[in-house]
DNA sequence: TTCCCCCGTCGAAGCGCTTCGACGTCCTGT
DNA sequence: ACAGGACGTCGAAGCGCTTCGACGGGGGAA
């Protein structure tokens, strides 16, 4: 292994010499530096991540906390995982992979053996209890996701309560005066998944505000259940003509529910949905939707945390606006 | 921060004893040991991930490649990606992600730093670029999938080609004559990916050993090309009985295509597929299936890796038996 | 009883890097 | 012409841990 005494020597100056112009730190002549990069280019030298971690009291490295649990689209969480990393990159760190099982345990044995200088947490429920361990770690930390009560975090996500409004407002712009969230599986609710009430709280808000009619529906998910959600909307909401739709695996059921039950979308009824770009964009008719910016939301965490471990102050609530693709499923109220 | 010289000072020990008592790698005798525990708890010690490595060669990190690129299913990637970090934390050890957009630069990088012990690499090409890096690196690793040539490392994946034959021995034990192979868009052949080709071979050799009449059609993703395989199986073949899909996003489509067109499965048509459990279960019909044992897979590398990294010797291919869950989907043949 | 060897422990020497203080040298302002 | 800086570099002191050789004491074998 070729170490930086070997490449000090090899360009003729001290091993402190090299690592200032490594890293910038202090300040270096040009010619030296240039003969320095020479020898490193030349030995092949690359600094040993444990010794430079051990010296600098920095690893370089940001754990991730990825869920695992029911109900959260696979896909998304993979788009979060690879922009977390690919950020990272940019910024010359590596990412560590943790998962939720491990829980709390695993935030701080990564963070106490000084493995990692930072973290990013998905999935944080309102009332997590790994809040209390983020406050309390002496590492820096980014959830993604709003817990109840954020005081003294650093929180990002999509703006799900200005997506329930997007939505809402889209529909009261064509024309629509009767409207419905169908919105996640109950115990979502009962969990205290932030988000999702929050797209209720914005779909209700701007309802009353645009004054509309409007109504919320949870929803558990397959076929059988978007049916019977279809079914008591054509019952209990006749007048009915617009759909919000926040709940991936759902979406297509619903519409291929109301179809089979003689309501044309976006003929008689237009949808709209919270859901990634794939899933509105594969269905039978292409769906009005506002995305999870997974790629945004995951560099932005990488951004605060960077800043952070800079010494900035950051904003502790950092809100994504939602943006609407407009798709086949919406149209004016005939 | 806590260090070993404060734990060795509370308990009435050196440095040294503490770190054997730690490691186990010297005999301690059962009294010291409780003594250095109860210190360790109560200072609540926790060893410097970098100093560890620094001291010891070791930084008890493997670094996992997962891939990005399209035609892959992303649960399967996140499952594979959760089991090894799991197992690999069973062998205390960490897991560093790595994106495929990194190439081999990225590998390089975390192998040269010392950052990581190990590597595992996933989505291995036939003529994979890293290949010729993977063996001149001084770490181990495993590959997740099989190259063209794969002396020299160290493979494991599910036996693609006896799940093909699997597919078909199930087929031919029920009585159909007539089958045909619905594969992966011909892109997948062209780009050289072994598991694509390996099915392939499988289930043409299980025909033919099974005196069948066999066909085999790559198909592009989307219902229109579903539409147009099933169209040119019942125009060219309409004596088949029997079909196997390897190609995850077709095989609903593919199943609704010919009920459409009058072929109920398995009334008319018995239909197997080679795809995650989650897929064949959630079809309509559900489908007689061999999963992808991504769990097992995972695991099953971390301990491969595990065992290189003790220095044992380990089989250079590691073929896991696929294994057949039947559904609803197949039937005799009437 | 004597010799060996093993057990359990210690001290010290690094592992490879960063960083702090120090020290020339050369430039600039007055 | 000279003090005061800024610049560029060096040497040495660690960062916290592992590991190697050494050593005293006790037990078993002869």
């Amino acid at each position: 292994m070729v170490k930086i005494t070997d490449v000090a020597r090899h360009a003729g100056v001290s091993p402190s010499t090299v690592s200032y112009a490594l890293s910038g730190k202090r300040p270096i002549s040009e010619e030296t530096r240039q003969r320095v990069e020479a020898s490193i280019r030349e030995l092949g030298y690359r600094p040993h991540a444990g010794a430079r971690a051990l010296a600098s009291s920095r690893s370089n490295v940001l754990a991730l906390v990825v869920p695992l649990r029911a109900g959260i689209h696979v896909p998304v969480v993979m788009q979060f995982a690879v922009s977390v990393v690919t950020a990272a990159r940019r910024h010359d760190h590596d990412v560590l992979l943790l998962t939720q099982e491990e829980g709390g345990d695993g935030l701080r044995r990564v963070a106490d053996t000084a493995l990692v200088d930072a973290l990013i947490v998905m999935d944080v429920q309102l009332h997590d209890g790994r809040l209390p361990l983020l406050r309390a770690l002496d590492r820096p930390s980014v959830l993604i996701g709003f817990p109840a009560e954020p005081a003294g975090l650093t929180c990002i996500d999509l703006d799900f309560a200005a997506a329930g409004e997007l939505c809402v407002e889209h529909l009261a712009g064509l024309g629509h005066r009767v409207v419905a969230l169908v919105g996640s599986p109950p115990e979502v609710y009962v969990r205290g998944t932030g988000f999702a009430q929050r797209v209720v709280r914005g779909f209700t808000a701007a309802a009353d505000r645009c004054g509309l009619s409007s109504s919320v529906h949870p929803c558990e998910a397959g076929p059988a259940a978007a049916r019977r959600v279809a079914e008591l909307l054509l019952r209990e909401r006749p007048a009915l003509t617009g759909v919000v739709v926040h709940n991936e695996p759902v979406l297509e059921p619903l519409i291929d529910a109301f179809e089979a039950m003689g309501l044309r979308v976006p003929g008689d009824l237009s949808v709209t949905a919270i859901c990634p770009d794939e899933v509105a964009g594969r269905a039978r008719v292409p769906v009005t939707s506002v995305a999870i910016p997974a790629a945004e939301v995951g560099a932005g965490a990488v951004d605060l945390l960077m800043r952070k471990l800079g010494g900035a102050a950051v904003p502790e609530a950092t809100l994504l606006s939602p943006r609407l693709t407009v798709r086949a499923s919406t149209v004016p109220r005939p």
